[in-house]
DNA sequence: TTTCTATAATTGTATGTACAACCAAATTAA
DNA sequence: TTAATTTGGTTGTACATACAATTATAGAAA
């Protein structure tokens, strides 16, 4: 049987005056940002036919070539399998190149992959654009700064 | 051909003195940020036997029984398609019901479903607890208000 | 040298969510 | 009253991501 005793006043509070009911609930707001941020991300990146994950693998790549999965991983904070799967099919449209020398993998972008760049920069930053036009340039950067540092903090 | 003309200084300032490099991006923070809360709030609601967003679920019927799933859907943040994907398991579960007159439905809780009310609460104030301890109480509701809002500016 | 352990990467599988298409009922227009 | 449109809800299907298990290699200990 489970018994709870912590009573939180100002979140219940807090929640009171929001105007969804669990717009406090950082698990739910978040998740809530996360899809419409996504969705916008898509609509943005469509110009180079990527989804917003894999024009981020490409841009990681191109700027690092020869970067290794396990690296990838930190970098866009996704899973090693989920890493994995992004790359096969970079590799199957052919904009990365794997290249395997023992247990290491390196990952190199195609020509076609590299002259995604200029296109997959632009999507980035009129996606910066937009968002920026509805919270604010300085509103949106803090925002996503001080989502950042959260994050960390909770993934110690 | 796509011509990029729109340069963000302060864009590019701040991402560099960031440790990831795309920390900036609002659309990169915050799908991190979801993904390390959905974590905690799996491992949090556990108790209850249900992954969060049927634990979601079922604390909103409970609270408004013969609720329609188009008001979950807008209560959740989620599609109708969605909605209708998690009341079908509830409802294989035996934790909810549908009840269908004319084109509407309404969903109730059954008995097992209003029996487990004490303990989502309580994974749900343990959830709190867990990222008020890491974040502090106040900076934690902030955020998750702030993320609230700039979610419905960006929802439009 | 051989064995043990730790690590990079991949694979099978599961899950949450969405879109597009659709059905059926309700409302409006003719 | 009939026809057209809108709306609530459900389905088929697709996709991003994750976990657990597995393989293969590298490094450490025996």
């Amino acid at each position: 049987m489970l018994v709870c005793t912590n009573k939180i006043i100002s979140f219940v509070f807090i929640m009171e005056k929001c105007t969804s009911k669990y717009c406090s609930c950082l698990y739910y707001s978040s998740n809530a940002l996360a899809r419409v941020m996504t969705k916008i991300a898509e609509e943005e990146f469509s110009v180079t036919g990527l989804a917003p994950s894999y024009a981020f693998l490409i841009m990681i790549v191109n700027d690092k070539p020869g970067i290794q999965p396990k690296e990838i991983s930190s970098q866009m904070q996704l899973t090693p399998s989920t890493v994995t799967r992004l790359i096969e099919k970079m590799e199957y449209k052919g904009l990365l190149i794997r290249k395997s020398v023992g247990r290491d993998t390196t990952v190199f972008p195609t020509t076609n992959g590299v002259a995604l760049a200029p296109s997959i920069k632009c999507a980035w930053q009129a996606l910066f654009k937009r968002y920026s036009d509805l919270l604010g340039e300085k509103a949106g950067i803090e925002l996503a700064i001080s989502i950042h540092l959260a994050t960390q903090k909770l993934d110690e």
